[in-house]
DNA sequence: GTCATCTGCTAAATCGATTTAGCAGATGAA
DNA sequence: TTCATCTGCTAAATCGATTTAGCAGATGAC
C-alpha cells in the first residue's frame, strides 16, 4: 500500500478511502479514483487482512467445532455451513475436539483469539463459555448467547415406529447413541414416549448402545453382535444412526438373518451412502445440509446486528421418513 | 495486555517478553516473571493472535482447498491433515472450489490475504500461481514450489487387475474418472500399462466414464445403466473409486446380475464404508489419513525451514489391496 | 475585497502486540 | 574515587491497514 501511495504520490489515507468505497471518498474527484484503481489492479495490490481485521475488528472468519471429520453427519452439515458462508465472502477455521472435555472448553477461547466472530458447534455439548454469538447444531442444552438448531425428534421417532408398527413389527431392537452425542437423551426420550403411545413396549434386552467414539459402523456392527448373542426374537431393529444401520445390518447377515426379510432395519440421517446400500436403507432424513445453512445463516445474522439483537433461542426442522429396501412387512 | 501493564506498574515491553520467553527476559528476575505470570492468569490474559502476526508475520494457519466437502476421499485426508496440524498448534481454513476454475485460481491469493502460512490441496489442479509453500495431494503437474503427494497408481493398477485377472476375469469393464479429477489421466495409463502387460484387452464398449460433479453414488449407478443398456459381456468392473463401485453394484442388481456371483466388482480407496457396504467392497486402498498426515508434515516442515529450503517435489505412497466379498473366481 | 463554503487531500492516531536500542542505578574492580 | 559492567526495565519504532480531524487553495456570494 505504501508503494502504490508513493507510485501516485498520494498519501496512504487517500487509497484507503477510495479502495474501501468509503463515504469520505465522495470528496475525490472521479479521475483520481481511476487512477489508484488502475494503479492497485497493475501491481496486484491486496490488502493485508490481517492489519484490516486489527483496525476495524471484524475478521469475517467464524470457527466450526465438530467431534470428527468423518463421513456422514459432520460432513453434511459442514457442506451446508461452507456454502453459506461462501455466499457471504466469510472464511472458516475448523476444529475437531474428539468429545475431549478440554478441548471443548478451550477451542472456543483458542478461536476467538484468532479473531472468528461467531462459533458453529455441531453436535458437540457447548457451554457458551466465551461471549461470541453461538449456533449450536443438536446441542440440546440451552445456554445463554446460544442459539440451537434441532430436529424435530418426537416426530422422528412417530415417523420411524409408526412405519415398522403398520409393517406389523412390535418386537423392535433399539441401538441407542453414545453418551457424548448430543442427540442421544433426547431421541431416546422421543422413541420411548412415541413407543408408550403406540403400545410398543421397549424390551430392555433389546437395546444396545453404542460405545465408542468411532465414526465407522464397526461400532454398531459389534454391538448387534452382542445383543445377537443371546438369540433374542425380534423382527426390526431401529439404530441411532445410518452408519450403525450399516454395522448391525452385517452382523445380521453375518449371523444368518436376512434383511428385511426376516429382520427390518430402519436408520436416522439419510447420510449420502443410505440410498446407494444394499438393502438400501430406510430412514429418518435429518436435513443435515440445511441445518447447516441454518446455522450459518442465523450466525450471521447476529454478527451483523448490534450485540443485544434477539436471537431466536432454537429453530426446529422437520425431518422425513425416506422408506427404501432394508424395511418390509412382518412375515 | 495494556490493562496488565498498568495493574502490574510495569511496560507492556517485558510482559510481551515474560510471556514469549524471548531470550531478552534472561534479565528479568524470577520474581518479577512470576508475578506476570500470577497476574496473566488472574486476568485471563489472552494475546490478540492478528495483532502478534501482524506483526511477526507468523499466523500458525494454513489454507486446504478441497474440490467438495463430502464423504469419501476428502473427509479421509481432511481427517490427517487435522490430525498433524492440531499436534503442531496449527489451525486451517478449508475452501472448497466445486471444481470452479475461477476459484482455484482465486483461492490460494485469499488464503495468503488471510495470512496461511503454506497451502494443501487436495485432489486439485493446482498451478502453484501463489508464491506461498503447498503440497498438493494427488496433484500430478509437477510445479515449482509445489510438493506432489501421489499414490503408486501402477502399483494398484497391478494389484487390482492382478487379482482380476487371477480369479479368471479378462472381460473387464471400466469406470474412467471424471476429467477434472487430477488422478483420472494418471490410473487411466497405468491401468492401460498394466492391461497390456497382463493381455488383457480393454474394450472401449466395456468403458464408460463418470461425467458428473456430484459426489454422490449416483453418478456411478447411471453410468453403469448406460453401460449396460447394450447388455455386453464382462464379468469383473473395476471402479474409478469405491463410491462409484456401489452405484455400479447397484445398477448390477437391478437389472438381475449378482456380486460377486456374475459380476466382480472392484473398487479405489478404501474409505469407511467400502468395508461395510453389501458385499463389502474389494478395493485398493489408499492411505488416505496417511497422505494428509504426510501432506501436514511436509508443509510444515517448510514453512519451519529458510524459504530457500530444498524440498521434495514428490513422494510417492504404496496401496494395498483389500479383498473382501464383491470379487470372486469367475464362474 | 472579504468571508464562508467547498474541494481534494493529508497528518496523525489507532488497533495490540513484538522487538531493538538504550537508560538509570547498583555493583565491583583498580 | 572512577570507570566499566551488569541488572532490570522501558521508550519508541514497527507491522499494514483504517479513520478522524483538519489544512490549504479555489470558488462563490455580497
Amino acid at each position: 500500500m505504501k508503494a502504490l501511495a508513493q507510485h501516485l504520490g498520494l498519501s496512504t489515507a487517500t487509497i484507503s478511502l477510495v479502495i474501501n468505497r468509503s463515504p469520505g471518498a465522495k470528496s475525490i474527484p472521479h479521475v483520481t479514483q481511476e487512477r489508484i484503481w488502475a494503479a492497485a489492479r497493475k501491481f496486484k495490490y491486496r490488502p493485508n487482512l490481517m492489519a484490516r481485521s486489527l483496525r476495524q475488528k471484524r475478521s469475517f472468519t467464524i470457527g466450526v467445532m465438530v467431534p470428527e471429520i468423518s463421513e456422514g453427519y459432520s460432513s453434511m452439515v459442514l457442506s451446508g455451513v461452507e456454502d453459506h458462508l461462501f455466499q457471504e465472502g466469510y472464511f472458516y477455521f475448523v476444529v475437531s475436539h474428539r468429545h475431549r472435555e478440554d478441548l471443548i472448553e478451550e477451542y472456543p477461547h483458542l478461536l476467538r483469539q484468532r479473531a472468528a466472530e461467531g462459533i458453529i458447534a455441531v453436535d458437540t455439548v457447548y457451554a457458551g463459555n466465551c461471549d461470541i454469538p453461538a449456533v449450536s447444531i443438536s446441542g440440546h442444552r440451552h445456554v445463554k448467547g446460544v442459539t440451537n438448531i434441532v430436529l424435530n425428534h418426537n416426530l422422528g421417532a412417530h415417523l420411524a415406529l409408526e412405519h415398522l408398527y403398520r409393517l406389523g413389527h412390535t418386537r423392535i431392537a433399539l441401538i441407542k447413541g453414545q453418551d457424548f452425542s448430543s442427540d442421544t437423551e433426547t431421541r431416546w426420550q422421543a422413541i420411548l414416549s412415541v413407543a408408550r403411545e403406540l403400545g410398543i413396549v421397549i424390551d430392555e434386552k433389546l437395546t444396545v448402545q453404542l460405545d465408542s467414539d468411532s465414526p465407522s459402523p464397526e461400532v454398531g456392527h459389534r454391538v448387534t453382535r452382542k445383543l445377537l448373542e443371546a438369540n433374542p426374537q425380534f423382527t426390526a431393529l431401529f439404530a441411532f444412526n445410518d452408519i450403525s444401520a450399516m454395522g448391525a445390518i452385517k452382523a445380521l447377515r453375518e449371523t444368518g438373518r436376512r434383511v428385511p426379510e426376516d429382520v427390518s432395519v430402519i436408520g436416522w440421517d439419510d447420510i449420502q451412502g443410505a440410498a446407494f446400500h444394499n438393502p438400501s436403507l430406510t430412514t429418518v432424513r435429518q436435513p443435515l445440509r440445511q441445518m447447516g445453512i441454518v446455522a450459518a445463516e442465523t450466525l450471521l445474522k447476529r454478527i451483523a446486528g448490534p450485540a443485544s439483537t434477539e436471537y431466536p433461542k432454537e429453530i426446529v426442522l422437520e425431518p422425513k421418513l425416506v422408506v427404501r429396501e432394508s424395511t418390509a412387512r412382518k412375515n
